[in-house]
DNA sequence: GTCTATACCCCGATAGAC
DNA sequence: GTCTATCGGGGTATAGAC
Protein backbone atom coordinates (compact mmCIF):
# COMPACT_ATOMS: atom_id res chain seq x y z
CA UNK A 1 0.00 0.00 0.00
CA UNK A 2 1.91 2.85 1.07
CA UNK A 3 5.18 0.40 0.21
CA UNK A 4 4.53 0.87 -3.61
CA UNK A 5 5.26 4.36 -3.40
CA UNK A 6 8.56 3.87 -4.85
CA UNK A 7 6.74 1.59 -7.60
CA UNK A 8 4.16 4.06 -8.51
CA UNK A 9 6.52 7.34 -8.73
CA UNK A 10 8.84 5.43 -11.21
CA UNK A 11 5.83 4.06 -13.32
CA UNK A 12 4.81 8.58 -13.39
CA UNK A 13 8.33 9.72 -13.83
CA UNK A 14 8.76 7.34 -16.61
CA UNK A 15 5.79 7.85 -18.30
CA UNK A 16 5.65 11.91 -18.44
CA UNK A 17 10.18 12.07 -18.98
CA UNK A 18 8.64 8.94 -21.86
CA UNK A 19 6.21 10.70 -23.32
CA UNK A 20 8.08 13.79 -23.67
CA UNK A 21 11.42 12.85 -24.93
CA UNK A 22 10.73 9.54 -26.32
CA UNK A 23 12.23 5.66 -25.37
CA UNK A 24 15.57 6.27 -26.53
CA UNK A 25 16.21 10.01 -24.91
CA UNK A 26 15.46 8.94 -21.65
CA UNK A 27 17.83 6.86 -19.45
CA UNK A 28 16.71 4.91 -16.19
CA UNK A 29 18.94 7.53 -14.38
CA UNK A 30 17.07 10.47 -16.04
CA UNK A 31 14.00 8.55 -14.57
CA UNK A 32 15.17 8.03 -11.00
CA UNK A 33 16.44 11.41 -10.18
CA UNK A 34 12.84 12.63 -11.23
CA UNK A 35 11.41 10.18 -9.04
CA UNK A 36 13.49 10.25 -6.44
CA UNK A 37 14.59 6.56 -6.30
CA UNK A 38 17.63 5.14 -6.09
CA UNK A 39 18.63 3.25 -10.00
CA UNK A 40 18.43 -0.45 -8.41
CA UNK A 41 14.91 0.25 -7.64
CA UNK A 42 13.81 -0.13 -11.30
CA UNK A 43 15.38 -3.60 -12.00
CA UNK A 44 13.80 -4.37 -8.42
CA UNK A 45 10.47 -3.57 -9.41
CA UNK A 46 10.25 -4.41 -13.17
CA UNK A 47 13.18 -6.14 -13.89
CA UNK A 48 14.35 -4.45 -16.88
CA UNK A 49 13.52 -0.91 -18.95
CA UNK A 50 12.01 -2.91 -21.23
CA UNK A 51 9.55 -4.10 -18.81
CA UNK A 52 8.82 -1.06 -17.77
CA UNK A 53 7.96 0.27 -20.90
CA UNK A 54 5.72 -2.74 -21.32
CA UNK A 55 4.06 -2.17 -17.89
CA UNK A 56 3.16 1.45 -18.78
CA UNK A 57 1.86 0.04 -22.28
CA UNK A 58 -0.20 -2.83 -21.42
CA UNK A 59 -1.84 -0.76 -18.23
CA UNK A 60 -3.36 1.98 -20.86
CA UNK A 61 -3.87 -0.88 -23.15
CA UNK A 62 -5.94 -3.21 -21.57
CA UNK A 63 -8.25 0.04 -20.62
CA UNK A 64 -8.69 0.54 -24.48
CA UNK A 65 -8.97 -2.74 -24.77
CA UNK A 66 -12.07 -2.84 -22.29
CA UNK A 67 -13.54 0.03 -23.80
CA UNK A 68 -13.88 -1.49 -27.45
CA UNK A 69 -15.55 -4.51 -26.32
CA UNK A 70 -17.90 -2.60 -24.03
CA UNK A 71 -19.17 -0.82 -27.26
CA UNK A 72 -18.53 -3.99 -29.32
CA UNK A 73 -20.96 -5.38 -26.42
CA UNK A 74 -23.43 -2.87 -26.22
CA UNK A 75 -24.31 -3.06 -29.83
CA UNK A 76 -24.77 -6.57 -30.45
CA UNK A 77 -26.99 -7.16 -27.69
CA UNK A 78 -28.93 -4.21 -29.49
CA UNK A 79 -29.08 -5.92 -32.20
CA UNK A 80 -30.15 -8.79 -30.85
CA UNK A 81 -26.67 -10.59 -31.71
CA UNK A 82 -25.70 -8.87 -34.80
CA UNK A 83 -24.98 -5.23 -35.00
CA UNK A 84 -24.66 -2.82 -37.54
CA UNK A 85 -20.90 -3.29 -39.65
CA UNK A 86 -20.54 0.81 -38.76
CA UNK A 87 -21.13 0.54 -35.63
CA UNK A 88 -18.53 -2.35 -34.69
CA UNK A 89 -15.99 -0.65 -36.44
CA UNK A 90 -16.63 2.49 -34.55
CA UNK A 91 -16.26 0.28 -31.55
CA UNK A 92 -12.53 -1.02 -32.90
CA UNK A 93 -11.08 2.53 -33.81
CA UNK A 94 -12.67 4.73 -31.50
CA UNK A 95 -11.65 4.09 -28.53
CA UNK A 96 -7.72 4.01 -30.16
CA UNK A 97 -8.04 7.24 -31.63
CA UNK A 98 -10.10 9.05 -28.55
CA UNK A 99 -6.94 8.02 -26.25
CA UNK A 100 -4.32 9.44 -28.65
CA UNK A 101 -5.65 12.10 -30.85
CA UNK A 102 -7.29 15.58 -29.51
CA UNK A 103 -6.30 18.94 -29.06
CA UNK A 104 -2.44 19.31 -28.38
CA UNK A 105 -2.23 21.22 -25.76
CA UNK A 106 -4.86 18.85 -23.34
CA UNK A 107 -3.11 15.80 -24.14
CA UNK A 108 -1.96 14.02 -21.04
CA UNK A 109 1.33 12.47 -20.77
CA UNK A 110 -0.47 8.79 -20.90
CA UNK A 111 -1.65 9.83 -24.79
CA UNK A 112 1.75 10.92 -25.82
CA UNK A 113 3.49 7.98 -24.49
CA UNK A 114 0.74 5.91 -26.42
CA UNK A 115 1.66 8.13 -29.29
CA UNK A 116 5.34 7.03 -28.56
CA UNK A 117 4.86 3.56 -28.55
CA UNK A 118 2.91 3.38 -31.57
CA UNK A 119 5.92 4.65 -33.54
CA UNK A 120 8.78 3.57 -31.99
CA UNK A 121 7.31 -0.44 -31.23
CA UNK A 122 10.00 -1.73 -28.76
CA UNK A 123 10.66 -5.85 -28.44
CA UNK A 124 8.11 -5.80 -25.24
CA UNK A 125 5.59 -3.90 -27.03
CA UNK A 126 5.68 -6.05 -29.95
CA UNK A 127 5.23 -8.96 -27.37
CA UNK A 128 2.15 -7.57 -26.08
CA UNK A 129 0.59 -6.44 -29.43
CA UNK A 130 0.84 -10.13 -31.06
CA UNK A 131 -0.89 -11.00 -27.78
CA UNK A 132 -3.70 -8.65 -28.71
CA UNK A 133 -5.01 -11.30 -31.89
CA UNK A 134 -7.02 -12.91 -29.84
CA UNK A 135 -8.96 -9.40 -28.95
CA UNK A 136 -9.05 -8.79 -32.60
CA UNK A 137 -10.72 -12.24 -33.20
CA UNK A 138 -13.65 -11.13 -31.31
CA UNK A 139 -13.92 -8.27 -33.87
CA UNK A 140 -13.30 -10.38 -37.16
CA UNK A 141 -16.67 -12.37 -35.22
CA UNK A 142 -18.83 -9.73 -34.65
CA UNK A 143 -17.84 -8.43 -38.39
CA UNK A 144 -18.64 -11.76 -39.54
CA UNK A 145 -21.61 -12.59 -38.15
CA UNK A 146 -22.90 -8.29 -39.51
CA UNK A 147 -21.71 -9.43 -43.33
CA UNK A 148 -22.50 -13.38 -43.17
CA UNK A 149 -22.00 -13.46 -47.36
CA UNK A 150 -18.83 -11.64 -47.02
CA UNK A 151 -15.70 -14.22 -47.38
CA UNK A 152 -13.53 -14.42 -44.29
CA UNK A 153 -10.61 -13.29 -46.49
CA UNK A 154 -12.87 -9.46 -47.37
CA UNK A 155 -13.48 -9.55 -43.69
CA UNK A 156 -9.67 -9.67 -42.35
CA UNK A 157 -8.62 -7.38 -45.10
CA UNK A 158 -11.32 -5.38 -43.72
CA UNK A 159 -10.38 -5.12 -40.08
CA UNK A 160 -6.53 -4.96 -41.24
CA UNK A 161 -7.12 -1.56 -43.24
CA UNK A 162 -9.02 -0.26 -40.50
CA UNK A 163 -6.56 -0.83 -37.95
CA UNK A 164 -3.97 0.34 -40.77
CA UNK A 165 -5.96 3.73 -41.06
CA UNK A 166 -6.59 4.63 -37.55
CA UNK A 167 -2.83 3.41 -36.30
CA UNK A 168 -1.10 5.55 -38.96
CA UNK A 169 -3.12 8.66 -38.94
CA UNK A 170 -1.59 8.80 -35.07
CA UNK A 171 1.67 7.59 -36.34
CA UNK A 172 1.91 10.39 -38.87
CA UNK A 173 -0.31 13.03 -37.42
CA UNK A 174 2.64 15.28 -37.67
CA UNK A 175 3.32 14.90 -41.48
CA UNK A 176 -0.49 14.53 -42.62
CA UNK A 177 -0.98 18.38 -40.97
CA UNK A 178 2.24 19.51 -42.28
CA UNK A 179 1.06 17.65 -45.54
CA UNK A 180 -2.01 19.73 -45.60
CA UNK A 181 -1.05 22.64 -44.37
CA UNK A 182 -3.41 22.19 -41.50
CA UNK A 183 -6.32 21.75 -43.45
CA UNK A 184 -7.08 18.18 -42.34
CA UNK A 185 -7.84 18.92 -38.24
CA UNK A 186 -6.61 16.22 -36.25
CA UNK A 187 -7.72 17.95 -33.25
CA UNK A 188 -11.63 17.30 -34.33
CA UNK A 189 -11.31 13.13 -33.39
CA UNK A 190 -14.99 12.74 -34.48
CA UNK A 191 -14.13 13.81 -37.44
CA UNK A 192 -11.24 11.03 -37.70
CA UNK A 193 -13.24 8.70 -36.57
CA UNK A 194 -15.96 9.26 -38.95
CA UNK A 195 -14.09 9.24 -42.00
CA UNK A 196 -12.18 5.84 -41.02
CA UNK A 197 -14.73 3.89 -40.25
CA UNK A 198 -16.70 5.45 -43.66
CA UNK A 199 -13.86 4.10 -45.58
CA UNK A 200 -13.78 0.87 -43.94
CA UNK A 201 -17.41 0.43 -44.49
CA UNK A 202 -17.23 1.22 -47.85
CA UNK A 203 -14.06 -1.44 -47.94
CA UNK A 204 -16.30 -4.13 -46.40
CA UNK A 205 -19.38 -3.46 -48.63
CA UNK A 206 -18.91 -2.72 -51.93
CA UNK A 207 -19.25 -4.70 -54.51
CA UNK A 208 -16.68 -7.82 -54.63
CA UNK A 209 -13.21 -6.31 -55.51
CA UNK A 210 -11.91 -8.05 -58.69
CA UNK A 211 -8.65 -8.36 -57.05
CA UNK A 212 -7.47 -11.10 -58.66
CA UNK A 213 -7.07 -8.85 -61.87
CA UNK A 214 -3.40 -8.99 -63.17
CA UNK A 215 -4.18 -5.09 -63.59
CA UNK A 216 -1.16 -4.22 -65.46
CA UNK A 217 -2.19 -0.58 -65.57
CA UNK A 218 0.30 1.89 -66.22
CA UNK A 219 3.10 -0.60 -66.29
CA UNK A 220 5.05 1.09 -68.62
CA UNK B 1 37.69 3.22 -55.83
CA UNK B 2 39.54 0.76 -54.39
CA UNK B 3 39.55 2.67 -51.17
CA UNK B 4 35.54 2.37 -50.45
CA UNK B 5 36.05 -1.41 -50.53
CA UNK B 6 35.74 -0.72 -46.61
CA UNK B 7 33.01 1.40 -46.92
CA UNK B 8 31.07 -1.20 -49.45
CA UNK B 9 31.56 -3.73 -47.25
CA UNK B 10 30.50 -2.05 -43.96
CA UNK B 11 27.00 -0.88 -45.66
CA UNK B 12 26.46 -5.14 -47.32
CA UNK B 13 27.58 -6.34 -43.91
CA UNK B 14 25.29 -3.87 -41.83
CA UNK B 15 22.29 -4.31 -44.19
CA UNK B 16 21.91 -8.20 -43.75
CA UNK B 17 22.31 -8.09 -39.96
CA UNK B 18 19.93 -5.17 -39.98
CA UNK B 19 17.63 -7.23 -41.95
CA UNK B 20 18.09 -10.42 -40.14
CA UNK B 21 18.45 -9.09 -36.49
CA UNK B 22 16.77 -5.46 -36.17
CA UNK B 23 18.70 -2.46 -35.61
CA UNK B 24 18.79 -3.34 -31.71
CA UNK B 25 20.39 -6.60 -31.81
CA UNK B 26 23.28 -5.73 -33.98
CA UNK B 27 26.32 -4.05 -32.55
CA UNK B 28 28.59 -1.88 -34.57
CA UNK B 29 31.07 -4.91 -33.45
CA UNK B 30 28.91 -7.13 -35.08
CA UNK B 31 28.98 -5.42 -38.15
CA UNK B 32 32.58 -5.06 -38.72
CA UNK B 33 33.22 -8.65 -37.56
CA UNK B 34 31.39 -9.53 -40.24
CA UNK B 35 32.35 -7.14 -42.64
CA UNK B 36 36.42 -8.05 -41.53
CA UNK B 37 37.03 -3.89 -40.90
CA UNK B 38 38.29 -1.82 -38.11
CA UNK B 39 35.58 -0.74 -35.44
CA UNK B 40 36.75 2.50 -36.23
CA UNK B 41 36.37 2.59 -40.05
CA UNK B 42 32.52 2.87 -39.15
CA UNK B 43 32.74 6.31 -37.87
CA UNK B 44 35.25 7.31 -40.19
CA UNK B 45 32.93 6.38 -43.26
CA UNK B 46 29.59 7.46 -41.97
CA UNK B 47 29.94 9.79 -38.40
CA UNK B 48 27.65 7.21 -36.29
CA UNK B 49 25.53 3.95 -36.06
CA UNK B 50 22.69 6.41 -36.66
CA UNK B 51 23.50 7.96 -40.05
CA UNK B 52 25.00 4.31 -41.73
CA UNK B 53 21.36 3.20 -40.71
CA UNK B 54 20.26 6.30 -42.76
CA UNK B 55 22.86 5.71 -45.40
CA UNK B 56 21.07 2.64 -45.94
CA UNK B 57 17.46 3.76 -45.83
CA UNK B 58 17.67 6.31 -48.26
CA UNK B 59 19.23 4.83 -50.96
CA UNK B 60 16.21 2.13 -50.71
CA UNK B 61 14.11 5.56 -50.02
CA UNK B 62 15.19 7.28 -53.35
CA UNK B 63 14.82 3.98 -55.68
CA UNK B 64 11.16 3.27 -54.65
CA UNK B 65 10.55 7.27 -55.01
CA UNK B 66 11.95 7.24 -58.21
CA UNK B 67 9.99 4.85 -59.22
CA UNK B 68 6.62 5.76 -57.65
CA UNK B 69 7.28 9.16 -60.24
CA UNK B 70 8.11 7.21 -63.49
CA UNK B 71 4.47 5.47 -62.94
CA UNK B 72 2.84 8.76 -62.16
CA UNK B 73 4.63 10.85 -64.90
CA UNK B 74 3.84 7.70 -67.54
CA UNK B 75 0.23 8.02 -66.47
CA UNK B 76 -0.29 11.68 -66.52
CA UNK B 77 1.58 11.92 -70.03
CA UNK B 78 -0.59 9.16 -71.65
CA UNK B 79 -3.75 10.42 -70.10
CA UNK B 80 -2.74 14.04 -71.29
CA UNK B 81 -1.97 15.67 -67.87
CA UNK B 82 -4.53 14.00 -66.08
CA UNK B 83 -4.70 10.45 -64.73
CA UNK B 84 -7.22 8.01 -63.39
CA UNK B 85 -7.38 7.99 -59.86
CA UNK B 86 -6.51 4.07 -59.69
CA UNK B 87 -3.49 4.58 -61.43
CA UNK B 88 -2.23 7.39 -59.28
CA UNK B 89 -2.78 5.20 -56.47
CA UNK B 90 -1.48 2.43 -58.15
CA UNK B 91 1.95 4.46 -58.85
CA UNK B 92 1.43 5.51 -54.98
CA UNK B 93 1.53 2.16 -53.40
CA UNK B 94 2.73 -0.23 -55.77
CA UNK B 95 6.60 0.37 -55.70
CA UNK B 96 6.48 0.45 -51.93
CA UNK B 97 4.46 -2.76 -51.49
CA UNK B 98 6.38 -4.53 -54.18
CA UNK B 99 9.59 -3.94 -52.49
CA UNK B 100 8.78 -4.90 -49.36
CA UNK B 101 6.32 -7.82 -49.81
CA UNK B 102 6.40 -11.04 -51.88
CA UNK B 103 7.24 -14.75 -51.29
CA UNK B 104 9.09 -14.74 -47.95
CA UNK B 105 12.10 -17.16 -49.33
CA UNK B 106 13.04 -14.88 -51.98
CA UNK B 107 12.89 -11.65 -49.93
CA UNK B 108 16.53 -9.76 -50.42
CA UNK B 109 17.93 -8.03 -47.28
CA UNK B 110 17.60 -5.23 -48.78
CA UNK B 111 13.53 -5.38 -48.77
CA UNK B 112 13.87 -7.14 -45.02
CA UNK B 113 16.08 -4.32 -43.55
CA UNK B 114 13.15 -1.80 -45.26
CA UNK B 115 10.81 -3.85 -43.17
CA UNK B 116 12.54 -3.13 -39.98
CA UNK B 117 12.78 0.15 -41.01
CA UNK B 118 9.14 0.70 -41.11
CA UNK B 119 8.63 -0.93 -37.89
CA UNK B 120 11.72 0.60 -35.55
CA UNK B 121 11.49 4.32 -36.98
CA UNK B 122 14.74 5.32 -35.60
CA UNK B 123 15.22 9.01 -35.71
CA UNK B 124 17.23 9.39 -38.65
CA UNK B 125 14.53 7.28 -40.73
CA UNK B 126 11.86 9.97 -39.18
CA UNK B 127 14.47 13.02 -40.61
CA UNK B 128 14.22 11.20 -43.98
CA UNK B 129 10.77 10.76 -43.62
CA UNK B 130 9.50 14.32 -43.46
CA UNK B 131 11.52 15.35 -45.96
CA UNK B 132 9.10 12.64 -48.27
CA UNK B 133 6.56 15.67 -47.65
CA UNK B 134 7.65 17.63 -51.09
CA UNK B 135 7.70 14.07 -52.81
CA UNK B 136 4.06 13.32 -51.54
CA UNK B 137 2.73 16.79 -53.02
CA UNK B 138 3.62 15.71 -56.46
CA UNK B 139 0.87 12.85 -56.13
CA UNK B 140 -1.50 15.24 -53.89
CA UNK B 141 -1.02 17.48 -57.02
CA UNK B 142 -2.25 14.74 -59.66
CA UNK B 143 -5.20 13.78 -57.07
CA UNK B 144 -6.46 16.93 -57.44
CA UNK B 145 -6.09 16.85 -61.09
CA UNK B 146 -7.96 14.09 -61.65
CA UNK B 147 -10.53 14.66 -59.34
CA UNK B 148 -11.20 18.57 -59.74
CA UNK B 149 -14.64 18.26 -58.13
CA UNK B 150 -13.18 16.95 -54.76
CA UNK B 151 -12.17 19.26 -52.03
CA UNK B 152 -8.35 19.27 -50.91
CA UNK B 153 -8.93 18.28 -47.42
CA UNK B 154 -10.73 14.78 -49.33
CA UNK B 155 -7.80 14.52 -51.64
CA UNK B 156 -5.24 14.62 -48.25
CA UNK B 157 -6.90 12.22 -46.07
CA UNK B 158 -7.47 10.55 -49.26
CA UNK B 159 -3.98 9.99 -49.43
CA UNK B 160 -3.17 9.50 -46.41
CA UNK B 161 -5.63 6.41 -46.04
CA UNK B 162 -4.10 4.75 -49.11
CA UNK B 163 -0.15 4.97 -47.78
CA UNK B 164 -2.17 3.75 -44.40
CA UNK B 165 -3.26 0.96 -46.05
CA UNK B 166 0.55 0.12 -47.66
CA UNK B 167 2.60 0.59 -44.40
CA UNK B 168 0.39 -1.04 -42.21
CA UNK B 169 0.29 -4.48 -44.41
CA UNK B 170 3.68 -4.23 -44.25
CA UNK B 171 4.56 -3.09 -40.97
CA UNK B 172 1.75 -5.92 -39.46
CA UNK B 173 2.17 -8.14 -42.12
CA UNK B 174 3.01 -11.45 -39.73
CA UNK B 175 0.10 -10.16 -37.38
CA UNK B 176 -2.32 -10.24 -40.72
CA UNK B 177 -1.13 -13.92 -41.55
CA UNK B 178 -1.55 -15.27 -37.92
CA UNK B 179 -5.03 -13.41 -37.42
CA UNK B 180 -6.52 -15.08 -40.88
CA UNK B 181 -4.75 -18.19 -40.09
CA UNK B 182 -2.75 -18.12 -43.54
CA UNK B 183 -6.10 -16.79 -45.45
CA UNK B 184 -4.64 -13.55 -46.35
CA UNK B 185 -2.12 -14.22 -48.90
CA UNK B 186 0.95 -11.56 -48.49
CA UNK B 187 2.75 -13.20 -51.08
CA UNK B 188 0.32 -12.00 -53.29
CA UNK B 189 1.41 -8.58 -54.10
CA UNK B 190 -0.32 -7.84 -56.78
CA UNK B 191 -3.61 -8.44 -54.69
CA UNK B 192 -2.49 -6.34 -51.91
CA UNK B 193 -1.65 -3.69 -54.32
CA UNK B 194 -5.01 -4.25 -56.11
CA UNK B 195 -6.97 -4.20 -52.51
CA UNK B 196 -5.41 -1.32 -51.23
CA UNK B 197 -5.74 0.99 -54.85
CA UNK B 198 -9.27 -0.67 -54.48
CA UNK B 199 -10.30 0.98 -51.45
CA UNK B 200 -8.59 4.47 -51.73
CA UNK B 201 -10.24 4.86 -54.49
CA UNK B 202 -13.41 4.46 -52.70
CA UNK B 203 -12.65 6.69 -50.33
CA UNK B 204 -11.83 9.34 -53.13
CA UNK B 205 -14.70 8.87 -55.18
CA UNK B 206 -17.80 8.04 -52.98
CA UNK B 207 -20.55 10.71 -52.70
CA UNK B 208 -19.15 12.92 -50.15
CA UNK B 209 -18.71 11.76 -46.25
CA UNK B 210 -20.98 13.23 -43.81
CA UNK B 211 -18.13 13.38 -42.03
CA UNK B 212 -19.15 16.50 -39.75
CA UNK B 213 -22.33 14.15 -38.34
CA UNK B 214 -21.97 13.72 -35.03
CA UNK B 215 -22.59 10.12 -35.14
CA UNK B 216 -23.10 9.34 -31.63
CA UNK B 217 -24.07 5.99 -32.59
CA UNK B 218 -23.09 3.12 -30.34
CA UNK B 219 -22.41 5.78 -27.62
CA UNK B 220 -23.95 4.12 -24.88
C1' DG C 1 10.27 -7.48 1.33
C1' DT C 2 12.29 -2.90 0.02
C1' DC C 3 15.61 -0.21 -0.97
C1' DT C 4 20.63 1.33 -1.45
C1' DA C 5 25.44 1.53 -2.87
C1' DT C 6 28.36 0.01 -5.99
C1' DA C 7 30.54 -2.54 -9.34
C1' DC C 8 30.34 -4.76 -14.06
C1' DC C 9 30.36 -5.15 -18.83
C1' DC C 10 29.36 -3.66 -23.28
C1' DC C 11 28.21 -0.07 -26.41
C1' DG C 12 29.20 4.03 -29.52
C1' DA C 13 32.41 7.53 -30.12
C1' DT C 14 36.95 9.75 -30.35
C1' DA C 15 42.06 10.86 -30.24
C1' DG C 16 46.18 10.23 -32.04
C1' DA C 17 49.88 7.17 -33.97
C1' DC C 18 50.94 5.05 -38.24
C1' DG D 1 42.57 5.75 -44.62
C1' DT D 2 43.35 2.66 -41.07
C1' DC D 3 44.39 1.00 -36.55
C1' DT D 4 44.95 0.80 -31.30
C1' DA D 5 43.63 2.47 -27.12
C1' DT D 6 40.60 4.55 -24.34
C1' DC D 7 36.68 7.31 -22.62
C1' DG D 8 32.04 8.35 -20.98
C1' DG D 9 27.76 6.49 -20.31
C1' DG D 10 24.20 3.15 -20.74
C1' DG D 11 21.56 -1.08 -18.69
C1' DT D 12 22.10 -4.68 -15.56
C1' DA D 13 23.55 -7.65 -11.42
C1' DT D 14 24.69 -8.31 -6.68
C1' DA D 15 25.65 -7.80 -1.79
C1' DG D 16 23.98 -6.15 2.03
C1' DA D 17 21.49 -2.41 4.98
C1' DC D 18 17.00 -1.46 6.76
Amino acid sequence: MASDHTRTAILAAAERLYADRGFGDVTLRDIVAEANVNLAAVNYHFGSKDELIAELFVTRSIATNRERLRELKAAEEQGGGRAPIEVILHALVGPTLRGCLGPENQRSSAARFMIRASIKSVPPIRRIKNREIDHLRKFAGAMRRSLPDRSDVDIYWGLNFALAMAHHTIRESERLTKLSEGKCDLDDVEDVVARVVSVATMALTAGRTEAKAPSKVAAR
